[in-house]
DNA sequence: GGTTGACCTGGAGCCCACTCCAGGTGAGAT
DNA sequence: ATCTCACCTGGAGTGGGCTCCAGGTCAACC
């Protein structure tokens, strides 16, 4: 678990976003405003870095962010949003779950593709 | 099967891709040179289609321009790049494997998730 | 007290893969 | 004959998602 305070640098390590797409979510609000020490500088919180966990997940299956701005806005307005937030994800899950059949679809023309060229050696 | 020769609506129709887009593929040389009729209008032969099934293939599990334009070049360049063919495709392959092994992950994380906001209500 | 190094800000720039536009042509329908 | 329509070209513009930059601040080490 940790400290539950990470500096920029740790924060990057954590999470596996640059600095600078640190500052994009948090310019576009997909991160709420991080706490600054004294001189101005990041420190986030264990909160911070778990959102961004989730932040991945959404990013890596390919969800908008447009997309994720809806559901950052609904996780802040309060547990009332819990059953719009699982509409959400579960919409996402069916996504993801074509994303994930088509690719399947797909990779078995390339490898019908492949046996193809090796028939011709 | 068909005429074997199509407009550029029937492309449109056949492979999925907008005009604007086969036009674009056509200037990169993602797509040969295609035949024109009199008028300076596309016809689109057998070949142009089947290759495009291809090219939609490989688009559709994120492989780059730039490495459908390397694979295009060998497939120009004759029968002795078959087995550059093969490699390429190979990787692609373990590509598209790694995306859909992935996806499966993260999805799981989306489906504790649900099942965690589940539990609140 | 000078240098390094991690960090800050606002804003510009970049890459990818299209997508749109202006201005034009030629063929067929009314 | 005029209108519509599908198409043409070269080139500019778009959208998403970062990524980079200039110029500056602080804290820490030599």
């Amino acid at each position: 678990m940790r400290v539950s305070v990470y500096t920029p640098a740790e924060a990057v390590e954590e999470t596996g976003f640059s600095i600078d797409t640190l500052r994009y979510y948090e310019k576009i609000g997909l991160l709420e405003r991080v706490d600054r020490n004294a001189a101005g500088q990041r420190r986030f919180s264990q909160e911070d870095v778990g959102w961004l966990g989730m932040v991945r997940c959404l990013r890596d299956t390919g969800m908008p962010i447009a997309t994720m701005l809806r559901f950052a806005e609904l996780v802040r307005a309060g547990d009332h949003t819990v059953p719009d937030r699982i509409r959400l994800l579960e919409e996402h899950d069916r996504q993801v779950q074509g994303q994930i059949a088509n690719l399947a679809e797909r990779q078995s023309y390339i490898h019908h593709k492949i046996s193809y060229y090796r028939s011709l050696l």
